[in-house]
DNA sequence: CGCAATAATGGTCAGCGTGTCCACTAATTG
DNA sequence: CAATTAGTGGACACGCTGACCATTATTGCG
């Protein structure tokens, strides 16, 4: 069934989309506003807060929106690895940091970003891992300590995740099996 | 030798460092402005500006001055870890994260952040690890896996540093050697 | 076709923190 | 005393916010 009345413009979507990500790239985002968002994408800043109650709602949609067409998760842990660190070396990482930002400030938008962004890429990650790692509980703590040094290399100390990190998230799942 | 004119005073200081803890400690410091910091410190708004070029700094120096009077790192790697997550479960937390979303917005600041506070914290902790763990590269790894995981838990997926959280760290150096 | 319903636009408005300037007072050295 | 530095309190324009409102656009249904 669909709803009556005028439906939501995918034109908006797409636009909001990439001004936010383009604003992003820039200057890390300094200049990411309701505002900046709208005048870039020739949309009405009203129509921002009919369709995202936050601006970390925004860019939480605008990286799943890309996630979901350049991160493929269906092969070895390594192959993964090597998806993950090239989206967030090449154009994942401000957003990333956007979000994870905003989600120190605001208790309700932490709990959506965890429970929609964080929880999809963790079973990812969580489903990658198990795939050689028999031991479900030691899939558990890798899985959440590759989670870990994936956020600290974004987050804290802001290094690539290069080669090196990836052949040591390898190593830690040959060292526990 | 002594410098000439009005000594930098110390109330200020002390005035600052305990409201904006307050201030963080209350609604996870939504309210943390330099106005609010102002105010409830009895200080000038552009006394702030003198003495601190950010908000984050402020809070750096917040945290640090605390943390000075009450983390002890001289002993095993198990009573650091607990020394530590008391101090961050029990007043550090909200300040730990302001001043990671700060870093995310301000490329200067974060460099400040990780030159300064992040240099030391990494320090203790390594040393920590080192008195446990004679391979030096592996020390230095497992040390940077902790200090992930510790970030992790304060800012990613907002969990207490409880002792089942220092157990698994202890049994990520046990493990290794 | 006309009506109800929903989406999107563009404009206005007060609120509030920011950053910056200024004149003035306070404290310390020489 | 003069010079120097710290702290105060008031003022100002600027920019983003969040919330309105009237108007127009696009769809489903009777």
């Amino acid at each position: 069934m669909t709803r009556a009345g005028r439906p939501l413009s995918v034109v908006v979507e797409h636009a909001v989309y990439t001004e936010t990500l383009r604003l992003l790239a820039d200057e890390s985002g300094t200049a990411l506003h309701r505002q900046s968002i709208a005048d870039g994408a020739q949309v009405s800043r009203q129509t921002l807060y009919n369709r995202w109650p936050t601006v970390g709602d925004i860019v939480l949609d605008a990286l799943s929106d890309r996630a979901a067409r350049s991160i493929d998760s269906s092969g070895t842990l390594r192959a993964y690895l090597v998806d993950l660190a090239a989206a967030i070396d090449g154009w994942a990482r401000p957003g990333l940091r956007w979000v994870l930002a905003a989600a120190q400030h605001d208790t309700n938008f932490a709990e959506r970003f965890r429970s929609t962004f964080l929880g999809m890429r963790h079973t990812a990650m969580h489903t990658a891992v198990t795939s050689e790692l028999s031991d479900r509980e030691a899939a558990r703590r890798t899985a959440d300590l590759i989670a870990a040094s994936l956020w600290y290399n974004v987050a804290i100390v802001d290094r690539p995740l290069d080669a090196a990190w990836i052949d040591e998230m390898c190593g830690l799942v040959e060292a526990t099996s």
